[in-house]
DNA sequence: GCCATAAGATACGGCGCGTTTCCTGTCTTC
DNA sequence: GAAGACAGGAAACGCGCCGTATCTTATGGC
């Protein structure tokens, strides 16, 4: 009962190892930025990436992983957040290049991939994990606590929770509302929230 | 080439408008509590309602809008919020009966369908208006305008932005944690946030 | 009792996941 | 430089489940 093989020559030679995974995940980030997520599938990855599903599932379970070692490519590093002596630009300018991490992404890309992010829970702790350890959230509350030592910010408002609001509100608007938060949301969120809580009480 | 048919003799009687429709969403609550919602089924609701496929698309166009449906019937009643006089109660105990809804079915169940509801830009909206027209929203406008008249809280910080907040943060807590909020939970997001926020500084 | 309407049974097409099977190119090792 | 381990590559498959189409038959309105 075997089948006859077509002999496969390609003429292309035979990528491997890193070569080959970056060709992957270059696919992955074209088929995102082609399609997005919901219709990112991996029959088109691997025809974009020129190999064969097998290749895939040999590297990565399933397709959100693959969209993860795709997305978490371009991490950027938040080990020095930005340091300019006023609270609300330096979480401004910190949001900011979260929010447009992937600006050239079609934004309903991010979102369905986040979306999907939240169905598995072992992804969900990975994902939370990744925003404290070297992440976001250590880079807001070294933010945070820079302002408390000049006196700009109540030193006792800064547990865990409140560290993470910006965070947790951005994220939420773009759940619900389907696209990056606008620069006015983000200024709401500063604005309206989490300055007039952290700022200390003026009548001492 | 017609197939001929069985005749179908079932013996039960045949249910229709309302008496069906309940029989339906019934068993799609059930089947939510049997198997959650990422493995609840069409056919599996049809076959536990007894009823066929044809008749669950004859009402609803696809199977999120299916438990929207079911779902939506134990809205609680949001338009006589809890007045104790005391705005931390009364947040508390809003918030407690808005978290305590489905309590009996399993929480992975209203999570993954909340995740799912997430991805129809269309169901979204809908979802976010539900939250303001006589809905939770409303109820929390209410519970701080009433603490504002009585001089627990700075009327000025009632914007729009932070009457959402706690369902905003409780939702986001749901979504990244997977499980409904402890009260610990609530607690913090209270205490460390949406009531420091709101009180009026003690320094006049 | 007639007829429009909707219930019910069944089958089907489609899609995309994840897997299996087998062949073949390439690197390693001796 | 030959042998063999290893991983890439091609094709096909099974499966689950969605949403639809088709056709029969019960039921309520008139």
């Amino acid at each position: 009962m075997r089948k006859p093989v077509a002999s496969g020559r390609t003429g292309a030679p035979r990528r491997r190892g890193d070569e080959l995974e970056r060709a992957i995940l270059d696919a992955v980030w074209a088929e995102l930025a082609e399609h997005g997520y919901d219709r990112l599938t991996m029959d088109g990855v691997a025809a974009r990436a020129r190999t064969s599903k097998p290749v895939l599932y040999r590297r990565w379970p399933n397709r959100v992983e693959l969209v993860v070692a795709a997305l978490g490519r371009n991490a950027p590093d938040f080990r020095e957040p930005p340091d300019t002596g006023d609270l609300r630009t330096d979480l401004a300018v910190l949001l900011g290049s979260l929010l447009h991490r992937f600006d050239d992404l079609p934004t309903d890309a991010v979102h369905g991939f986040l979306v999907d992010l939240m169905r598995d829970p072992e992804l969900r702790v990975v994902f939370h994990r990744g925003l404290t350890a070297d992440g976001p959230v250590d880079a807001l509350a070294t933010i945070m606590h820079r302002a408390a030592e000049r006196g700009e910010v109540d030193p006792a408002r800064l547990t865990p929770r409140v560290l993470s609001l910006p965070l947790d509100l951005l994220r939420d608007a773009f759940l619900m509302g389907g696209s990056v938060p606008s620069d006015q949301v983000v200024a709401e969120v500063l604005d309206e929230i989490v300055l007039p809580l952290l700022r200390v009480p003026a009548g001492g």
